[in-house]
DNA sequence: GAGTGGTCTAGACCACTCG
DNA sequence: GAGTGGTCTAGACCACTCG
């Protein structure tokens, strides 16, 4: 097992919930090699990914510090699989290889609001154009009034449209895009090679009153980059 | 001056000529090192920065390898800077830094299939919303037909609409979605932090019968993630 | 078994920030 | 001047691939 992503995962842990105020310095890479018992460099690779996701900045000679809140609006906005294969004259699909009453790990747990081990309602599906596997989603739904999902036809393209034919209104979508290693399982399904890079899409959806769902998005891009052509 | 710049930047150089054919591996770790003459670590960097960019992906034990051209069918699109400016209900802006005829760098000439050194028509724009600047185009133009530009307001939003108006119409588009660091004058004029990550978009645009224009927007982000909401 | 990438160490020197 | 991040070294052991 290997020791950056522990790091890691407790400054991540620590930054999402609003541990460290903006202008709040993180502990220096020295503080955090001495803390965890590791070289400099074991903690310099977890703050460096913690930079490259976005999650903080660093300022040579003054520190690391929480990224803020603000000039986080989207400039990206993301095509629907069907508008993509139009493109291609080929045809989409969508595999669902989950859709169940689960429980949430402590990631989703958190994300939707509730105790990690609550039941929850899951929905995983493999989506691409042809043969070829493009996107993995993993949806999680709080499962009041969701339930109901699982008697409908989720292999559509729009659990967005099946949520409004349940008189589900979202209200609002809150969106992050970063660059993300795949694990083991993942690749395989995305059928790319161990450890490829690609684009996590992550969202969380909100009811006027509350926490929806929670979802994830990994997009098989060309490794950390994203191609792709047109005619306007 | 540091090293892993040089490696990388003759890495991409040849991955880019199409110098490594797709399955073929690149040097390995230890070949770049002897080479270089540098440590291991440091010839790492440079691979490590060329896979998190979609350049290569590596295979433990077997080596380090091109991207196929495959899979690189676009998922994401841009949001139009009204649109998001829209979405917080304030004005965006667009600022002209230059317009000019200028001399193609030779990443530009070799971008628009003309010697560096070359005249080709650039523009250069700041563009955000109020007062914090979101994204920087950099755009550069064959100069047969295009010349005509400069005498257009190019502080509009859309210089692809000034283009049609000309009577030159765009007919095709490809376009390639990375992470990169900023250098130090892009991060002045998108005011942040030197170094920092952020989204770069390449396009490149062909008239039915050649290249038109090479262009490059770098896209302040959250660092190298990005967030957004939105209602739907 | 030879070669590859993945991770880690315990140093080093540097540029930079900040009080 | 003390502390910070940026880069680099010369090793080490490991998991994995491939012939």
């Amino acid at each position: 097992m290997s020791k950056y992503p522990i790091i890691k995962s407790e400054l991540k842990a620590k930054l999402l919930a609003g541990g460290y105020r903006e202008g709040e310095a993180l502990p220096s890479e020295v503080t955090l090699a001495k803390h965890y018992g590791v070289s400099r460099m074991t903690a310099r690779r977890a703050v460096d990914e913690l930079e490259r996701e976005g999650y903080i900045f660093r300022v040579q000679g003054a520190g690391s510090f929480p990224t803020g809140k603000r000039f986080r609006q989207g400039v990206f906005r993301v095509r629907s699989l069907e508008e993509m294969a139009m493109a291609v004259h080929q045809a989409p699909f969508t595999r669902v290889l989950k859709a169940q009453i689960g429980v949430a790990s402590s990631e989703v747990g958190a994300a939707l609001g509730l105790p990690a081990g609550s039941a929850v309602l899951e929905v995983q599906r493999l989506r691409g154009i042809e043969d070829a596997p493009l996107l993995l989603e993993e949806r999680h739904f709080r499962i009041e009034n969701t339930e109901r999902l699982l008697r409908l036809p989720l292999h559509q393209e729009s659990i967005h449209a099946l949520l409004v034919g349940l008189g589900i209104t979202v209200a609002r979508v809150e969106q992050n895009l970063e660059a993300v290693s795949l694990d083991a399982a993942r690749a395989r399904l995305l059928e790319v090679p161990n450890g490829s890079a690609c684009f996590l899409m992550t969202r969380t959806s909100y009811l006027p009153d509350g926490i929806l769902g929670f979802s994830r998005y990994w997009v098989r891009g060309n490794g950390g980059a994203f191609a792709s052509a047109f005619e306007p």
